[in-house]
DNA sequence: GCTCATGCCTTGGTTTTTCTAATGCGTATT
DNA sequence: AATACGCATTAGAAAAACCAAGGCATGAGC
């Protein structure tokens, strides 16, 4: 038995993706990749087979019959490479579970990352998360860390740097603040409540000038930490601005509403980062891709 | 279910082709790649997945016991992906067989491919191949002919060219024409035989040369036809420089004995050609890929 | 009804991966 | 000992994959 004439296969694999999530783009956030890659790879499949897997419809994409027929087919392949490669894998190390030591800093970790380590566990378990939780970078020559989440904007002399998520800002503030008054929409209302301001992002002020309104902060409550700003926020001292990652949680528990969002499109953001000698370490990328899958899912929920 | 850690999927091809040929040059061949890609490949999927798959013995490479367990899986995934992808195919084109018309010499249609006919209608169901049988090079804008196979070093402008199998000559005659005598093994010996010289590429003066003997070929028969020389040596008429596909069949028989191997290693042998415009057509990559298949078999039979 | 947002497609150019060609090494064979 | 055979390794070439940017069509919101 020889097989001349299979498909090209990592196309199989977008497809699978695609097809489970019913959207290219979606699929493209999962793998890391670009909506591009997976509609050109795709198309590379669908031409091979010599018709349509998908139904191009305007909000989604649907799968044809066809579609559906070989997505069950190629899922239960894939399914079954991936469960004789990973037992492949443990049946060698015989169980024996790699410790990685991530670094990241207290309001990330608090905001971000805590609640989903249980996940963690779960799902990889051959690698023990070890935690250095501090408030500065790391230097990886003298500290035992395996790898960190940094925020930047992705150059680090020697570090080989993945994109988690890019900065996204909003302004949140606790709904006790304004209580039975209406939500304050615009600069102009806004004004009229405390400002929690960043002192070394400016925001607030980046903010102003970018829609050409004026804004006095001169009375504004300055923290200098992300963790800290989001905090405050929810203690009610005022209207910050805030990553929307580490406001997410308490945005979703009621504890914050949000004003409005901001985009300053600098390429800001957090990445895990790591030596690039690294890179062929099959832990440190697999909680990579692990986090990034993650962010990949928030992501996800927030449309 | 989604697949964040699924191995190189293509090195998962060259594994499986290695593991049922127990050999990576073999695989190679079958594939239509070097022996390089496949052994890079694998090394590749070794280190992903963290363990050795084969053993490298001397000989020939063995799977190891968890490549064992894994070959299983593995060929059974790449089954399962062939038989939906073929049957995705024909779900749409329902059965639609199209025709193929490719051309060929007369000697090689005789020596190598009408034995080879059959089976090729029972593996690709889905194409009709017509022949077209001529001693000259068909012209595709003129003639309605798909494809062709074609001696030759590959160049023609305009045409695509995949190697069928490289020219590989051989002395040869009929036993009959020694009889009782020993068979004649070096070229002093050979000379005082009838020689069926081939007046175009003139193997044999080319072979004397080589090895630095004189032979006297005034009295050559010649026929610029390699069917027709092979006709001629199985007819006892003389000794003849052969190419070993057109003659391996009436060797196979003992209609010939193999004298000796002459290596002239120029580029020359029998090329697949067509319209690079049909590369694009998949009825005659098939046809190509179906035809290097049977070629690579037949090579490994003769080892 | 018009604008905006969303999601997929297309194209050109760049980056990354894959493949080849050449060579080396070790073992079995003659 | 010499040769042949099969796999490994390397640098560089070839090919494939990918991204960025822009386009188009549809549907939502004002």
């Amino acid at each position: 038995m020889s097989f001349a004439d299979l498909p090209p296969l990592n196309a199989l694999r977008y497809f699978e993706a695609a097809a489970r999530r019913r959207s290219f783009t979606l699929a493209a956030d999962e793998l890391h990749i670009t909506q591009s890659a997976v509609s050109q790879q795709i198309r590379n499949l669908e031409s091979f087979i010599g018709t349509a897997l998908f139904k191009r419809g305007t909000a989604t994409v649907v799968l044809t019959d066809i579609g559906k027929t070989y997505f069950e087919a190629i899922s239960k392949a894939l399914e079954r490479i991936d469960t004789a490669t990973s037992k492949a894998r443990t049946t060698q190390r015989s169980k024996r579970i790699e410790q990685i030591c991530l670094s990241v800093s207290p309001s990330f970790t608090h905001l971000w990352l805590v609640k989903r380590l249980s996940k963690f566990h779960q799902e990889v378990k051959d690698i023990q998360l070890a935690l250095n939780v501090t408030r500065h970078y790391v230097d990886f020559e003298v500290e035992n860390v395996d790898m960190a989440i940094r925020h930047g904007d992705g150059e680090w002399p020697g570090l080989h740097a993945d994109l988690l998520m890019k900065d996204h800002m909003i302004a949140v503030c606790s709904p006790r603040l304004f209580q039975a008054r209406a939500m304050p929409k615009s600069l102009p209302e806004i004004a009229s409540y405390p400002i929690i301001e960043d002192p070394v992002y400016r925001y607030w002020a980046r903010y102003a000038r970018q829609t050409g309104h004026q804004l006095d902060l001169t009375d504004a409550i300055q923290y200098d930490d992300s963790g800290v700003i989001v905090e405050a926020a929810i203690n009610a001292q005022g209207i910050a601005m805030a990553r929307a990652s580490l406001a997410s949680a308490a945005l979703a528990r009621g504890q914050l509403v949000k004003l409005l969002d901001a985009d300053f499109s600098d390429a800001l953001g957090y990445y895990i980062v790591f030596p690039s000698a690294h890179k062929v370490r099959r832990s440190v990328t697999r909680v990579s891709k692990w986090l990034r899958l993650e962010a990949s899912r928030e992501r996800t929920e927030l449309r």
